[in-house]
DNA sequence: CGAATTTGACCGGCGC
DNA sequence: GCGCCGGTCAAATTCG
């Protein structure tokens, strides 16, 4: 996977200080000046060049605006080429590798979607060959997005509870065959109209991963972050480690930084650098004193459209 | 006392 | 048809 620093230059220079640049008055000022008014002339001449310092300061911005709206476009049009043709690569692996299995097995990571976003935000980003994995809910309709994510925590820990935002009732718990750890069963807290289930076991490989599976979409908004684990006294908090895939099943993406891994690595950044800085008071009152100096920074500056 | 969790029973799909 | 297995239910239990 290329790195993105490679083909773009992320230092941006947007030259946002206004620093007065230092303008030679033209020369033919001095022929329209009245005698007896120096003072006047001197302000008149000072504000003109000011103006022109500010205009040129804003054409150069504009410029550069454009120079970055452009390198964006292309940053997404490579993003968006080099998804689809992982996309295509993953189907094709999908189908010169489809074994005899019987069902879909939701715990086959070949794909291993490490973010919950896509059933976070309700917006269905998955591949052809992702669909073709999703199982029937018990209703017979294939819609139920599946999708994993992964968690490290304290191997000692049996709660089994991972932290993503969302209000879980545990409605049950099992030991599988191919784990010696048990599998716990967790229904959306405002389920029956919230459809959305989950899924959380420990790694047969690293029993410090927690591995979660979801299934469907949420049809709400996200619960408060306080309030985001049941029981918060007896559970503990996983630690979102944004572990890597290993494959669980031999498959080995360790390195595999995929399109749709950096998708669900971007959106967990995101999503928990967001909460997080917003519940702090001292970000907050940070980022108002900031707020409050580019206001008054610009209130100096003439609007000029 | 209400809400959440635990856990054994039950159900349905699938392979043999 | 039977047994295995994963998933779900619901009564019992636990916790705040």
């Amino acid at each position: 996977m290329m790195e993105y620093s490679t083909w773009v230059n992320t230092s941006l220079d947007l030259n946002l200080d206004p620093s007065p640049q230092i303008i030679e008055a033209p020369k033919s000022e001095k022929t329209r000046d009245f005698e007896g008014l120096e003072v006047i002339k001197g302000t008149t001449v000072k504000e003109e060049t000011m103006e022109l310092a500010l205009v040129e300061e804003l054409n150069r911005m504009r410029v550069e605006n454009k120079r970055l709206t452009d390198m964006l476009a292309v940053l997404c049009e490579k993003y968006n080429a080099l998804f689809h043709h992982f996309g295509d690569l993953k189907c094709k692996e999908s189908i010169s590798n489809s074994s005899k299995k019987r069902r879909i097995d939701s715990e086959d990571y070949s794909i291993n979607r490490i973010s919950p976003s896509n059933y976070m935000n309700g917006e269905s980003s998955s591949s052809d060959e992702e669909s073709s994995r999703r199982p029937m809910n018990h209703h017979g309709n294939i819609n139920t997005k599946v999708s994993n994510f992964r968690v490290r925590t304290d191997p000692s820990d049996t709660s089994l509870v991972v932290k993503d935002g969302y209000q879980w009732r545990k409605y049950g718990q099992k030991v599988t065959r191919d784990n010696p750890s048990p599998r716990a069963y967790f229904k959306c807290s405002y389920a029956p109209s919230c459809p959305v289930k989950k899924k959380v076991q420990r790694s047969v490989e690293d029993p410090s991963i927690l591995v979660a599976t979801y299934e469907g979409n949420h049809n709400h908004i996200q619960p408060a972050a306080s309030s985001a684990t049941v029981r918060p006294s007896t559970s503990s908090v996983a630690t979102l480690d944004l572990v890597q895939s290993s494959g669980i099943k031999g498959n080995d993406h360790a390195n595999d930084k995929s399109p749709a891994v950096l998708e669900g690595i971007d959106h967990i950044l995101v999503q928990k650098m967001a909460s997080s800085l917003t519940r702090d008071p001292n970000f907050t009152t940070a980022l108002a004193v900031a707020i409050q100096g580019r206001f008054l920074n610009q209130a100096r500056m003439p609007i000029n459209e």
